[in-house]
RNA sequence: GGCGACGUAGCCAAGUGGUAAGGCACGGGUCUGCAAAACCCUGAUCACCGGUUCGAAUCCGGUCGUCGCCUCCA
């Protein structure tokens, strides 16, 4: 499978798709920016995750080695703002909720990082960075904070292609705080906060304080990958300020340029409101729905589904039905990977044949900026031309061939596949009494009762659990 | 106001110069005691207007609409 690869990616940066030609395809280095440990996640969260976790399967399965760093930003105003409110001390809210999305993670078959970041634990190299900046006349420090100089960095804004001077003009408009009589100019941005009381602080030149939100993404990405770096992800919403701001640090810093060779950042997910409105799933617009709830009601393979179904860079809209959609497909996907009939022998070249093919487009899809949609619409063919395979009484190695692709290329989008209990499963503790029941009921339908055969049916179904009669006998899945 | 993205069948969603992938739903059919599942058949000229071209959903201009960023944000 490790052909010679022809991987292109949409670089937001030249907003053009690129050969990929990493700087060692044995290590490549991809950071990706994480979450802000001060709630639970939602389904916008989990899509990043997603799409950052098929992007790092694809590039191992294409032969490449990866080193993925994944960054908990755990220093921030709403992190304070809710241990105040709780009363207790902030790293019991910040380790509150890194269990949790670790958690969801693995619920959602993500791979872990290579290295886990905290903002907290960086203060040293963030420091160093902010003291060298300074000492370049690119930043300053003013009444205990330190602000990067945007003027003094020419090519400010060419990753979201903004103008310093047309900011200026439209920029009056927030409320001209503290924070902004200390600036020299209204875009600057703050690399260290002068800390206030009961805030987590550390010890700095510039006095007690804590680090900007930017900073730490470029400290941590500097330490962990070095000066210049492959890929670095994230969602859209943060190409500007942070990525941009992330650039102009880390240039200055290192004098390097590019920071980063591929920026890659994935559309949003959007939410219908009540008056039918689309607007960005957000916690401050209170719209969101969490990761943990969705899991309770759906695997994470539906969630990955949905979020694969639609191009990665791509806004996409969460609604009941398209969640429902995928649903359906993950099922669909698992029912093509059921075994052949049991006295099933006839053999199909043409199934084999149309596995080439749909591995071939697979790959040449995923290769065209990991075209996921495609991808997926070959998988589909395949699905349904081992289903159709199966009915026909075809089973053997070619059966089992093509059902191995569809499997291990389900598998490098990273589906668990994971199967629903049946019978024989020890995983559903009902399950001999669902055995028990269905075994009568096979008793009452050969006795031809079927209203009563039928009506069993009917009260495992809203129990949850759904029988199929095949010509092999009745199966269930819960 | 500035920057950017998008508008494809009932719904979701690819395609970005040569007469529209895939999925869901609907309808018809095969199979089934019935059902479910599966399989087969069935549907769009691509927001609108104008232009370029032998040829455009695909390029250019304009109009309308939607969304994101410009403030914390995946």
């Amino acid at each position: 499978m490790n052909t010679p690869n022809n991987l292109h990616i949409y670089n937001t940066l030249t907003r053009t798709k690129e050969p990929f030609e990493p700087i060692d395809p044995d290590n490549v280095r991809l950071y990706v920016c994480g979450v802000t440990v001060y709630d639970s996640s939602h389904i916008g969260h989990a899509m990043s995750a997603l799409v950052f976790d098929m992007v790092r399967r694809y590039l191992g399965h294409r032969g490449y080695g990866v080193t993925h760093v994944l960054n908990f930003t755990d220093v921030d105003d709403k992190i304070i703002d809710r241990a105040h409110r709780e009363g207790v001390p902030w790293q019991s809210i910040t380790q509150r909720y890194i269990d949790g999305y670790l958690a969801e993670m693995d619920a959602l078959n993500v791979m872990p990082a290579t290295v886990y970041p905290h903002a907290s634990q960086e203060i040293d190299e963030i420091i160093g960075m902010v003291e060298r900046l300074i000492d370049e006349e690119i930043a300053y420090e003013s009444a205990g904070d330190v602000y990067f100089r945007v003027l003094a960095d020419e090519d400010y804004g060419k990753l979201s292609r903004r103008r310093v001077e047309d900011q200026q003009a439209g920029g009056g408009e927030r409320v001209s705080s503290d924070e902004q009589a200390r600036k020299q100019h209204p875009m600057d941005f703050a690399l260290w906060k002068a800390a206030k009381p009961g805030e987590p602080q550390w010890e700095s030149p510039w006095g007690m304080g804590r680090p900007g939100w930017h900073i730490e993404c470029s400290a941590m990405s500097m330490k962990y990958l070095g000066p210049q770096i492959d890929i670095h992800g994230g969602g859209s919403d943060l190409i500007f300020p942070h990525h941009e701001n992330e650039i102009a640090q880390s240039e200055s810093f290192s004098g390097q340029t590019p920071f980063v060779r591929y920026w890659m950042h994935n559309g949003m997910v959007q939410v219908s409101n009540d008056q039918g409105e689309i607007e960005k799933m957000s916690k401050s617009l209170g719209n969101y729905f969490a990761v943990d709830s969705f899991l309770a009601r759906y695997s994470g393979d539906v969630l990955r589904l949905f979020v694969l179904s639609t191009l990665y860079r791509r806004p996409t809209t969460f609604s009941e039905k398209v969640i429902d959609d995928a649903r359906k497909g993950v099922e669909r996907f698992l029912l093509a990977l059921r075994p052949a009939k049991a006295d099933a022998s006839e053999a199909d070249e043409a199934l084999l044949e149309l596995a080439a093919s749909v591995d071939e487009r697979f790959h040449s899809a995923m290769d065209d900026d990991f075209n996921t949609p495609v991808a997926l619409a070959a998988l589909h063919e395949l699905a349904r031309a081992l289903n159709g395979a199966r009915d026909r009484g075809v089973g053997g190695t070619e059966f089992d061939a093509a059902q191995t692709t569809l499997q291990s290329l389900l598998a490098v989008l990273g589906f668990a596949l994971d199967r629903p209990a049946t019978q024989g499963s020890d995983s559903a503790e009902a399950a001999p009494f669902i055995d028990l029941l269905v075994a009568l009921r096979g008793q009452l339908r050969a006795d031809k009762q079927w209203a009563l055969a039928d009506q069993l049916r009917d009260r495992l179904a809203e129990l949850g659990v759904t029988l199929e009669d095949g010509a092999e006998g009745t199966t269930w899945t819960i």
